[in-house]
DNA sequence: AAACCTAATTGATTTAAGTCAATCATATTG
DNA sequence: CAATATGATTGACTTAAATCAATTAGGTTT
């Protein structure tokens, strides 16, 4: 079953019973997206959270002057989605868009007030995983402030050791908020570093 | 009483019985910092958040070349700590200094556990908190990435239009992560374009 | 293999912001 | 008031990264 990665997901993070976790998949719903397809578009209601079972994508908004910001790339056993939008009924602005064929499974946000209700734990599980991903972004607020376009891509790295290779440069390059030019650079000069 | 401001934060984002909020209340301690002084210290054991009554504090850290970078400031109405170092039981890596006298209410690691267990409503409250902390970062994030010196100081201000002019410009502009020099430009140019 | 496309790389130049050093403004203290 | 900090501003110079413009490298498709 799909279920399988998700439940392994929640377990690590909180100690759920039995029909908690029936509870919960019966919720979810899976949701198949192809490549260079939108899982949400800016301008829309977004109704659910995604979490990641197979593939790969990205969550980018456009601003004003029509560049390109990624915001999170995804990949399996990531959740995804417009936090923003979903839990503030605020239109959505961000694109979300899938970089290869994925598989997903969404919970709707009723459906998720529900589960609060019924299953407290899953308010446990999503408070857990909001923290520490507030953690994570705290970290790279801190590599983007202050760190030269090298250590910045070294840190990436580390963080995101299976993205390498499935993510064109470019788009860690617009990622990490540097030149597709400066991060060739810098990669240039790490190649050189490792070889001596 | 010193609660009443964190009780009407409370409400504001859900609706705790009056018994959920008298074992709240009766979980948290006052504590009391002077300007200049630490409420957290690097390598350091955290077993408390805070929620500042009055007063105004900054969150950093030093990297290994000793350069201090600021995380976060918190005046009155802000949660404030490491939660890195809070919830996943490692050491903190930041300061947390006073910038001005100042007035918090404690929450103790083991009372928010039993909080949480007793009182589950309290569980959704850290939930929704650490959500729009998460939100608010990534706008953070998406200013400090590929925004001009100004056009980020714009935005910090519209972000806590209660902090200039209490915290000195030097402090914003590590916030931002620029340096003082490039802040007092951008603010000069700012000048004369609002005087024209 | 030729033609095509997309991404990555490289070089030349510009620019925004950093650094260093000095000066100015303003509080605070003796 | 003079003396002293502390923070803000300004000027001169340097530097890291952006931008612009080719060129190269790999994959696909025909």
């Amino acid at each position: 079953m799909t279920h399988e990665l998700l439940i392994a997901h929640v377990k690590k993070l909180v100690d759920p019973r039995p029909e908690d976790l029936n509870l919960f998949t019966s919720k979810l719903r899976e949701v198949v997206v192809t490549k260079g397809k939108f899982l949400i578009q800016p301008d829309t209601h977004v109704n659910h959270e995604y979490f990641v079972v197979k593939g790969c994508l990205s969550a980018y908004y456009l601003d004003k002057k029509g560049n390109k910001n990624i915001v999170q790339f995804a990949i399996e056993n990531w959740w995804l989605g417009d936090f923003d939008a979903f839990y503030n009924g605020v239109p959505s602005k961000l694109h979300i868009e899938a970089l290869e064929d994925s598989t997903l499974l969404a919970i709707n946000y009723d459906d998720l007030q529900i589960l609060f209700q019924q299953a407290p734990i899953f308010e446990r599980y999503f408070r857990v995983l909001v923290t520490s991903a507030f953690i994570s972004l705290r970290k790279r607020i801190l590599s983007s402030l202050g760190k030269s376009v090298k250590e910045r891509y070294v840190e990436f790295c580390e963080s995101y050791p299976n993205i390498e290779g499935r993510v064109p440069n470019y788009q860690i390059a617009n990622y990490l908020g540097v030149s597709a030019e400066s991060l060739s650079r810098a990669r240039r000069k790490m190649r050189a570093l490792k070889k001596t």
